[in-house]
RNA sequence: GGCAAGGUAGCUCAGAUGGUUAGAGCACAUGAUUCAUAAUCAUGGGGUCGGCGGUUCAAUUCCGCCCCUUGCUACCA
């Protein structure tokens, strides 16, 4: 069989460095490694690279919340990503950022060109700012009162009680939820990229016939409705690459984060000898180029990206796949019923290949939302991969194994079947390269349904308590194992891992897509060793009842771990009987000296209105006798007298800090007088 | 509000340019079998295909209205 290798290039969406990759995000990567791992299987020269998208006022405020520069952030955050993709076997070519010098390169290059065509221009507007953080505010940093339902606490673009839609500045007492300021509108010039010159490029592109039905569709509304010019820039503060001919302004997050996808490559293509990067991303370049995506980012990739790639001199995407949402058990992900996720949780608990498994038979190629409902993850899981298909090799290698030396016949006998299961490799080809995963693993299981009928008709476990059927019986196995072989060649995108136990309880070198054609005669195989254990529910629900947790631990402040707080935690809960029992005075200091022979303590005579008492505090670190005399504070009043070194203690002042001259004695408000009680 | 996608057996989903008994897998029931990780094989029960109305000889499939779910609604990453 000759054919041109193709030379493909895949991306999967960037995900953004904030935060961890949860079993939503899995979907994509997991879709996309499929994909890819196919190609590679079927021997095409397949390249998979992304990046973690790591710009913008988001990640900068992130960073501040955790006392990191944003730079250690991202770092942080594509060591966790980077972890967790590996985690479930997704094997990317390269996994860069977009805070790196190709990006900024790039992002660049693509802005010069697009500008010295004449499709970015300036546009004053008007736009909320921040005044005590002196920034501008995303609408999403805005929190209001909806002009139209007066719902309180909504967010600077729509309304959740109404679905309003308006603009931040629409709002009734708005604020900043940055600093809790009340934001002004001031004036500011920015750079808006020049879209609606593409409308005729875009309207001939999306028509191609290369997009889905989806996304055509939804590109087409807005084609329609007109396009608008694209603000492109952001003001200082922010986290990104500054835009060279506009000082104090950045390139917004969405103009670089595609070109994360250019700059990866690149990034890669100087370290290998046999990738150009010009040879891929030229106008008119004969490689192919797809772009996984949710399908809440169609506009970015379908409308933009295209325009500014066009604009500056570079080749358009061959297609654009967007996929649905993840839901759990019917419904949103949820972190209060602990179906949000994280991979990390996920791996700490199950196999990755039974998500890769589930998902694949989940998914087609449409932009429908995908459910995990987990009682139907597990059955199909275990009846599909562990009863139907592992069985075939698990109940033939028994046989091979005690009777024939693990040695497989040298005939096969079904060659029809052998066949039969040789000619589906093209359905179930042509479903991968579809991106049609369901319908390709519904085949391959109803052919690992015939291998099981097969098996039970020939009744191995029958003639070979008959000394004259034992050829049949090996025979027969090593047909079973021969079936089971091409299975696994058609499951190897999907099961990487058991493929690989597969390959070495087969005892041959990795397979690929042509393997199928030649059966394994008169080989020796070596011993077989289960290759996957069923999935337990008990796993599955501690998997969910450990995510409740990790949201409940995460819906209190992160606390930075110098903070008084996390030094020391707040005690155990008392009742307000407990409290009344501490009868707190106000009281003067009438008098501060010295403690001969004390290196921490100050003698205090206290004024309780009426009463005087004699106290010892440990506070000579941080106040000298003369700055407290006069001052008012408090003191525990009722606390039993304590005889100390230098004399009888008769209470105690109230003082916060963690000692030394770091030591704060409490003073009551103007106006209080000693003897007054606080509660 | 507008737009889009979806609402088919207990669960997850196929499917039909309108036409004989609407399909699969899982789950369930019965029987067979015991080689296999309590796996496998055979048979079976189960659905007025979201609701109402219309077009038609005939609709779950076309049209209209309604209900429910999800998403989008461009300066939000």
């Amino acid at each position: 069989m000759s054919r041109t290798t193709r030379d493909i290039l895949v991306t999967s969406a960037l995900p953004y460095a904030n935060g961890p990759i949860h079993l939503g995000h899995m979907l994509e990567y997991i879709q996309t490694d499929i994909w890819v791992r196919y190609q590679k299987v079927r021997g095409e020269n397949c390249t998979y690279v992304c990046a973690d998208d790591a710009h913008g006022a988001a990640i900068m405020l992130k960073a501040e919340q955790m006392g990191l520069t944003p730079e250690q952030q991202i770092a942080n955050v594509q060591k966790e990503h980077e972890r967790d993709f590996a985690g479930f076997h997704v094997e990317f070519d390269n996994f860069h950022s977009t805070h790196s010098d190709e990006n900024r390169d790039l992002s660049t290059l693509i802005y010069e060109r697009n500008r010295d065509k004449g499709y970015v221009v300036n546009r004053e507007i008007t736009q909320l700012f921040d005044p005590e953080k002196e920034m501008f505010l995303a609408d999403r940093f805005v929190k209001g009162t909806c002009p139209k339902c007066d719902a309180e606490d909504q967010y600077g673009d729509n309304c959740e009680v109404c679905s309003a839609t308006y603009a931040a500045t629409e709002l009734k007492n708005p604020h900043s939820t940055v600093s809790g300021a009340t934001p002004i509108e001031k004036p500011t010039t920015q750079l808006f990229f020049d879209l609606p010159q593409f409308q005729s490029m875009l309207e001939e592109w999306t028509r191609s016939g290369t997009l889905q039905e989806g996304i055509a569709n939804k590109l087409s509304e807005w084609l329609e409705a007109g396009l608008q010019q694209w603000d492109i820039s952001r003001e200082a503060p922010y986290f990104g690459f500054e835009i060279p001919d506009f000082p104090g302004k950045y390139f917004y997050v969405w103009l670089d984060a595609p070109i994360g996808y250019m700059a990866s490559f690149k990034n890669l293509c100087d370290r290998r000898e046999d990738l150009d990067f010009d040879h891929y991303w030229k106008k008119d370049s004969s490689t192919e180029l797809y772009h996984f995506i949710g399908k809440d980012i169609i506009n970015f990739h379908g409308l933009f990206w295209p325009a500014m790639l066009t604009g500056a001199d570079f080749r358009t995407p061959t297609g654009i796949y967007a996929h649905g949402f993840v839901t759990v058990n019917g419904q949103k992900m949820s972190k209060s019923r602990g179906t949000f996720i994280k991979a990390e949780t996920y791996l700490r608990h199950l196999n990755p290949e039974y998500l890769r498994y589930y998902y694949g038979v989940k998914l087609g190629n449409r932009i429908d939302d995908i459910d995990l409902n987990l009682e139907d993850f597990a059955q199909r899981v275990n009846s599909d991969l562990v009863n139907k298909l592992v069985n075939i090799a698990s109940r033939c290698a028994g046989f091979i194994k005690k009777k024939f030396d693990n040695t497989l016949s040298s005939t096969v006998s079904a060659p029809d079947l052998l066949k039969e299961f040789q000619d589906a490799g093209d359905d179930i080809a042509s479903f991968y390269e579809n991106r049609e995963f369901g319908q390709a693993l519904r085949l391959i299981m109803s052919l690992a349904d015939k291998a099981n009928q097969y098996i039970d008709e020939e009744k191995p476990w029958v003639y070979i308590k008959d000394q004259e059927k034992q050829e049949q019986v090996k025979d027969t196995c090593s047909m079973g194992i021969n079936l089971f072989r091409i299975l696994m060649i058609y499951m190897k995108p999907i099961l990487p891992i058991m493929a690989s136990d597969a390959e070495a309880f087969l005892n041959i070198s990795p397979l690929t897509w042509d393997d199928k054609d030649q059966p394994l005669l008169d080989h020796t195989v070596n011993k077989f060793k289960p290759l996957m254990q069923r999935v337990e529910m008990d796993k599955v629900n501690a998997m969910v009842e450990e995510s409740k947790a990790e949201a409940a631990a995460a819906a209190k402040p992160v606390l930075d771990p110098n903070s008084p707080l996390a030094q020391e935690p707040i005690a155990d809960e008392i009742s307000f009987d407990d409290f009344v029992k501490i009868d707190l005075r106000i009281v003067k200091i009438i008098k501060a000296e010295h403690v001969k022979g004390a290196n921490k303590l100050l003698q205090l005579t206290l004024d309780l209105g009426g009463e005087e008492r004699n106290v010892f505090a440990g506070i000579k670190s941080a106040y000298k006798p003369e700055d407290l005399e006069g001052k008012l504070t408090v003191m525990v009043a009722n606390l039993a007298p304590r005889k100390m070194k230098f004399g009888m203690s008769e209470g105690m002042v109230l003082a916060a800090g963690p000692g030394g001259d770091d030591l704060y004695v409490l003073s009551p408000d103007s106006g209080a007088v000693p003897g007054m009680r606080v509660k």
